[in-house]
RNA sequence: GGGGUCGUAGUUAAGAUGGUUAUAACGCCGGCCUGUCACGCCGGAGGCCGUGGGUUCGAGUCCCAUCGACCCCGCCA
């Protein structure tokens, strides 16, 4: 055989290599035989080429291409020429040429593959997943994870021309409190021992600090073992970062600067920075949400003094209970239909709201349930604050501040993807800062940390750790982008007595945090120059990128919402020999 | 742990109120066809209706359980 070695992708070629003889290799793509003349569409990753099989040009080949079917790998040889006129296929990027065919090889045959994955056929998940390396040649996925690829590439030559050190850090490590359930590993060399695959790097971050490398990137798979959902897996991507003898807007300009260096070269788009700012407490009172959706406005409004002594009793009992009303102005209010405002309220019933009043804004008046029971200076005043004019359709919910942001913010972007409010293609950025420190757990009784256990408080708040921990702010701060949370840092504790004033806390003994985190403790107590840092979401990032609805579409081999791979069948059940091995025994 | 949607040829789907042999498209196989590109034309094969139980003279269809996929709540410092 004399097809020997590959000369040009398939999807390179154009009308400059007319006349040049060259060999290709691929997959068949498509296959059309008209009895004499027979099409092969032969694909590769960069796209496809038409090769041509000409009985009257080489019978030899054209007798071999009646047995290629789908799939089949070949290798050809031939001749690029023009198309005939009137042949060319707009639509391909290759389509004003094609390979006349002189010599073919096949170089492996293919089962019928179980989907068409030649053109956007409609194949269930299940399938796709179980056979993920069929589902991977098709190049809608293959581009994702192409500009993936350059994504992180793109990450790596910003960090590494800004001075930042890229650091590996274990993936066997320990086991911390705090935060979300870890991945265990069993140590044979130590039986009852396990390693935990790490939540983060956090700890080695500032370890690194302490040591002095000053600036430290990674791009570095996580671990939590936590429920899925269609932007979270198992196992994921960040792209961690920290800096020493800096503060909160050295993290800004630095993120701000990767992400549009990410934009222009990956993307071609370019970002306005700096981003906007917005305060936890505002972000919740205006949006509902600490992830807020800025590309459109549909803010909330707190009703509460207004309809605080109201006739309405859902509103005035609630307010005297210490609960809020909230209400959100829809524009375009002839565009919901009363069937749709009824499925608004079971809508937010899945974050706990026991109802949802509406109201159509005429010139005299309101078309609304709750009408007849407010007075017409209630009317006019809500009518005021929400800036209410005809048409509009006014919602209003009263509940605790809890249930109403959640329920509303959310009911926010519903709305906003229902009436096609948000540009798929326009990037709206913004910090999040002044977070609270702590939350306080119902489950656990105590005070948790909002972020983590290291982040540092404002200096000035740090009075209010042993009186109101809750309004102690933190200096945290998340990036948001079209309403996902696409990273999140702090300026850490650099002081040992403040890191154990927090332990304290957080209800962590002084010998459980020695126990938990003595190495770190220990470490800050040998010089730790202030530090802090950020860790983005690499595949949240990617996705919002390439525009895709679920995280599984920019991850290779992603896991199944039951954490299982239906395409290697983990996590599956391993011998008596190695539990024994490892000291385990399944309970 | 909870709520919802779904599961029928290889694939995607249709199968009112239970009733002969379970449809269609694409794919697949065979034949014809020398300029197609979602090629065309003719013919054909292909099914444990996710699985297990129940109701019934009779179940793809009704009931119960179970398995799996997806979306969501909780969870995710």
């Amino acid at each position: 055989m004399t097809v020997k070695k590959r000369t040009h992708y398939c999807g390179n070629l154009t009308i400059s290599n007319v006349g040049e003889e060259v060999i290709l290799m691929g997959w068949v793509n498509r296959r059309r035989d008209h009895g004499g003349v027979i099409f092969i569409d032969l694909r590769d990753r960069e796209g496809l080429a038409q090769i041509v099989f000409n009985p009257d040009i080489n019978p030899d080949s054209h007798r071999g291409a009646h047995a290629i079917r789908s799939e089949f790998v070949l290798a050809v040889r031939g001749t690029v020429q023009g198309r005939p006129a009137g042949m060319e296929n707009p639509d391909l990027k290759s389509g004003a040429i094609e390979v006349m065919v002189t010599e073919l090889e096949i170089l492996s045959e293919a089962k019928t593959p179980p989907f068409v994955l030649n053109e956007d056929a409609e194949v269930s998940e299940t399938v796709r997943l179980r056979y993920r390396y069929l589902d991977l040649r098709r190049p809608e996925i293959q581009k994702n994870l192409i500009l993936r690829s350059k994504i992180a590439a793109e990450t790596r030559r910003y960090y590494q021309e800004n001075g930042f050190i890229e650091v590996e850090t274990p993936v066997l490590t320990k086991s911390t409190p705090e935060g979300a359930r870890d991945y265990l590993v069993p140590s044979r060399v130590n039986p009852g021992m396990f390693y935990a695959l790490p939540q983060s790097p956090q700890l080695f971050k500032q370890l690194l600090m302490i040591s002095g490398f000053d600036r430290y990137y990674q791009i570095v798979k996580c671990f939590r073992d936590e429920d899925l959902r269609a932007d979270r897996q198992p196992e994921f991507t960040q792209i961690d970062v920290e800096m020493s003898f800096i503060a909160e807007d050295d993290i800004y300009r630095i993120t701000e600067g990767l992400v549009a260096h990410l934009f222009r070269t990956c993307l071609n788009t370019k970002l306005q920075i700096p981003f906007p700012r917005l305060s936890y407490a505002d972000a919740m009172e205006m949006y509902g949400r600490d992830n807020p959706d800025i590309r459109f406005a549909l803010e909330l409004k707190d009703l509460t003094h207004i309809v605080r002594n109201s006739a309405l009793k859902v509103f005035s009992e609630v307010a005297s209970a210490g609960g809020v009303i909230k209400a959100m102005k829809i524009e375009d209010g002839k565009s919901l239909t009363r069937k749709d405002l009824d499925g608004l309220t079971d809508y937010v019933s899945t974050y706990g709201a026991k109802g949802l009043a509406w109201a159509r804004v005429n010139p005299d008046g309101w078309t609304s349930p709750i009408f007849k029971f407010l007075t017409p200076s209630e009317v006019k005043d809500i009518n005021n604050r929400m800036d209410a004019k005809e048409g509009n359709v006014i919602v209003f919910l009263a509940d605790s501040p809890s249930i109403v942001n959640d329920a509303l913010g959310n009911l926010r972007n519903h709305l906003a993807r229902k009436l096609n409010l948000a540009h798929p293609r326009q990037y709206s950025f913004t910090w999040v800062n002044e977070f609270p420190l702590f939350e306080y757990s119902d489950a656990e009784k105590r005070y948790v940390s909002k972020h983590h256990p290291f982040t540092s408080p404002v200096m000035e708040d740090i009075p209010l750790l042993s009186t109101d921990p809750g309004r102690v702010r933190a200096r945290a701060y998340d990036l948001v982008l079209n309403g996902t949370e696409i990273g999140g840092g702090s300026i850490r504790i650099h002081r040992q007595d403040i890191q154990s004033l927090i332990f304290r806390t957080l209800g962590l003994g002084d010998e459980e945090a020695r126990r938990k985190f003595g190495f770190l403790l220990e470490a800050l107590e040998y010089g730790t120059p202030p530090h802090g840092g950020i860790a983005l979401g690499f595949d949240r990032l990617v996705m919002i990128m390439t525009g895709v609805e679920s995280i599984r579409d920019v991850i290779a081999f992603p896991k199944t919402q039951k954490a299982t791979c239906l395409l290697t069948d983990a996590p599956s059940e391993v011998s008596i020999e190695q539990l024994m091995e490892l000291s385990l025994k399944i309970v």
